[in-house]
Order: C-alpha cells, then sequence, then structure tokens
DNA sequence: TGCGGTACCCACCTAGAGGTAAGTGAGGGC
DNA sequence: GCCCTCACTTACCTCTAGGTGGGTACCGCA
C-alpha cells in the first residue's frame, strides 16, 4: 500500500481500499466530511490543523477521481467551492468504523504501557 | 497516515489504526497469517510475489513491536522462524473485514469501468 | 493605499519508504 | 568442490509523498 495513485491491479480487497484512505490527511478528511455534511476548502482547512493548502487539494481531487467527494464550484466572487460525501465515500466511512475502534482500543494499551518501544530490553529471546 | 514508525500522539482511532497498516506488505501479511495460522519467514516470502527480504523482516519487526505478530525463534539449524497473529492481530484482521469488503466492491465497480481516470482517455463508448 | 480572504497552481526541496545486491555460517544434495 | 537453503544484515540507490513559499484575480474593509 501507500501508492496514492496506484490504481494497479489489486492482490485484494484490503488493497484496494488501502490504496485509497493511505495518504496523510485522507481519513480525516473524510471524517470531517461526514461529521459536517458538506464543507468548503477554507474549512476544511481550518479542521485539519497543519495540513498544507497543497496536499489538501492534491487529496480532494484524488478523492474525487476516485469517487469519494463531490466538488461543487459556485460561479461567484469570491470562488466558493463545496466538498460532500458521495453514497461511496459514506460506505467507506462505514466500513473503517470498526478500524477507528480497533484504533482507539490500541491507543487505550498504548496509554497503559502494554505496548512499548522495544529499544528498551524486552526479553531474553527463546 | 503513512508514517508506519510514527508512534507519536494520534489524532484519532483511524489515525492510528492506519498507521499500523500502512506499509506496503502489512495488509498482505496480515491475511496470509490469518489463513495459515502459522509461517516461515521463507513462506511468507513465497506467499507475497514480489516483496523483498529487506522489508519482510522491517515489516515484520515493526509488527512484532505494535503487538501484533508473535516471533518464535527455534534454536535449530538450519535456522527456524515462525511467525503468529496475536489476540490482537487477530482482532486487527476482524476490523479490516468490512473495509475489505468495500474494496472488493470498488474492484468490481471499477471494473465495470464506473470508476475511471478523467486525465486518460479510457475506453471508446461502445 | 494596502491588507486580508477565497481557492487554488507552480517550482523547488527534503526525508524517508522501498528496491537491489552482496555477505553471513552451518548443513545437505549432486 | 560447488551450489542451494535458511533467516537474516548491511550498504547503497532511487523515487515520491509531502512541505515551503511564491503567485493569481477579484472583492470588501479600513
Amino acid at each position: 500500500m501507500v501508492k496514492s495513485p496506484g490504481q494497479g491491479p489489486y492482490i485484494c480487497g484490503i488493497d484496494a481500499a488501502l490504496d485509497v484512505v493511505s495518504g496523510k490527511w485522507k481519513g480525516l478528511i473524510l471524517w470531517e466530511l461526514d461529521e459536517h455534511g458538506t464543507r468548503r476548502f477554507a474549512e476544511l482547512r481550518r479542521g485539519l490543523p497543519g495540513v498544507s493548502e497543497k496536499m489538501l487539494t492534491q487529496h480532494l481531487r484524488e478523492m474525487e477521481r476516485d469517487g469519494l467527494v463531490i466538488r461543487t464550484v459556485y460561479a461567484e466572487v469570491p470562488p466558493r467551492v463545496e466538498y460532500t460525501l458521495t453514497e461511496h465515500g459514506r460506505m467507506l466511512n462505514k466500513a473503517l468504523e470498526p478500524l477507528g475502534e480497533w484504533g482507539r482500543e490500541r491507543i487505550r494499551r498504548e496509554a497503559l504501557g502494554m505496548v512499548d518501544h522495544p529499544d528498551a530490553p524486552v526479553m531474553p529471546r527463546p
């Protein structure tokens, strides 16, 4: 995975799905759009602290190409562009829910120190 | 996402989970181990056509550090090392199932030409 | 007059993910 | 004697995801 414009022949479903969500901000964009329904470019930018404008447009374009979001341009001045999830985008978010739950569980475990960095001496190899 | 040794503070569960599965072969490794239960290094290598030995060891080490797999070394000659999923690894796989289903659906749609790259000349409409 | 907001595009640069190839050391097959 | 297998490690190289900083055209506000 880790190859956003992959488009290559996929080995399995996981492969195809991860291809679409891998990208530093895609998960967050998905989440933001699911939360608010419709968001303008600048709203998204403010919602994802630290994102660069370049990456935001790039990710949004890829997600539009992948059929996850719809981009609506209003011929106004100043320009207004709105982004919404498509049905498939919403289904992707649903499919990501158990993964999110697993992740939250992992954060909890990590906070308890049950997952630790192995640079520390861990255990004599059997 | 796309930062395997991230370990950083996560924004949400999706973030934490994607951190763990992003890596070119991790999804496939997870799948392979889930399918077969226990696999040796060379078996995994043969199961993932195209993987380099370096990446395979690297990914397996990261997954061990993340508490997804258990690495068992037998003090034999020739050396024998076996990899198995931990309980958390198996739960991760369960959590990935709906995502895999979504991905398979996407592959199906893509095959039908319903998702296509708009930049490239795609197909002469029959 | 100048500044900030809108939604971008472009050129340039860097860190790191991932590939390639070689080496290790003991054992077994031809 | 030579090569293959096992499970790696190390050095080196490439490619690209992502960041930085600039520019655009138009408007409202002070």
